[in-house]
DNA sequence: CCTCCTTCTTAAGGTACATTAAGATTTACG
DNA sequence: CGTAAATCTTAATGTACCTTAAGAAGGAGG
């Protein structure tokens, strides 16, 4: 399926567009394509698009000081990436963005975005909805990490993200739950 | 100064208010006073209100499984203080919000700001931006959280927060750091 | 089919933080 | 002003998770 069509569809579950406002949207989004590790944004570059995943799989991570990496987010099929602190504040980012696996997304300049808001009145609606999720998602995760043990993170990432777990190496998953991956394969033998 | 006042002003910084739309906006808002340590929200409850601070300093925090106490936000003047996540999905709150002196917020419910969003376009902008920036505040707590310890944190949190940091007792510090109170009595010690 | 590179596991030793318990200090209020 | 409640500190012991290092297993390209 086409990555624009499957975007507007996918706009088309939380806002009403018309068709000759869809028109208009259509023309502000471009497809791209990425291969395996390829980056879609580097730390300390400013990210300049929203992007919405129309095939494959993204990571949003991190590094810190001892250039260890910090995976915050996953992103599949239906889902936006970006590192939206360096998007909404326009300063440097402190992310990468990168393919896990072979991808197709669907992007739109942030110059083309603010002028769609005025526009498109619903695509400022579908976009607070979508900050508020973002809000949400982040929330969950941030009380998920500082009251539970690595173990019960695991077992709910397992439940909730079954998909993704299938899809991305072991020690990514590690990164995401903020343990070694060691520790997680030594949780893995305690559960078996 | 009156709380509304208070209020317009604030939206005015970040958003065009005619005069027409500020009366409607007006009527929307109430002002509640609290008392210190009066709950604004209990967790179980839906938060059915948006709340914007004119005077004083409020918490929200959760509770887990072994009834310890975690803060995930301060808030004083000119901030906005909520279970965002109950909310934005209308589901029973995970967070208590409570006064920690005695305080002066602006409400507005649900249904009048849902229906603003409607009457007054620079609201729904206004709430945009809110969220955008909650997300952002909430995104640095999370790194922090993650990748530094817990001197480091304490360090960044009392350059950061520095009026916050005078008002509150020192074990709702500790809590917001994600530590014990003999922790950080002992970060302390070794500062000096 | 072999080799290299990526990923996963095992185990020993170390550290940041928690827990418990007690006492010291400050604050609030009758 | 005095007493109780709230808050802060000290110190001993405990544990979840990290670090380092090595080797095993799996996968992909030549």
């Amino acid at each position: 399926m086409d990555p624009i069509d499957k975007l507007i569809q996918h706009l088309r579950k939380s806002v009403t567009i018309t068709n000759d406002e869809e028109i208009v949207v259509r023309k502000c989004f471009k497809t791209k394509v990425l291969k395996k590790k390829e980056m879609l944004l580097f730390a300390g570059d400013t990210s300049t698009h929203m992007q919405y995943i129309a095939e494959g799989c993204l990571r949003c991570y991190y590094m810190d000081e001892q250039a260890k990496e910090h995976i915050i987010q996953f992103g599949i099929e239906e889902w936006w990436v970006n590192d939206l602190y360096s998007y909404l504040t326009q300063t440097p980012a402190k992310q990468f963005v990168q393919a896990v696996e072979n991808s197709t997304i669907v992007q739109i300049h942030k110059d083309d975005l603010d002028e769609l808001y005025d526009k498109v009145p619903s695509i400022e609606r579908f976009f607070r909805f979508k900050f508020e999720r973002a809000y949400v998602a982040l929330q969950d995760h941030t009380i998920n990490a500082m009251s539970k043990t690595a173990e019960e993170r695991y077992d709910e990432f397992r439940f909730k993200y079954r998909d993704i777990e299938q899809r991305v190496p072991q020690y990514m998953v590690a990164s995401y739950l903020g343990i070694t991956p060691e520790f997680l394969s030594s949780i893995r033998k305690k559960i078996d």
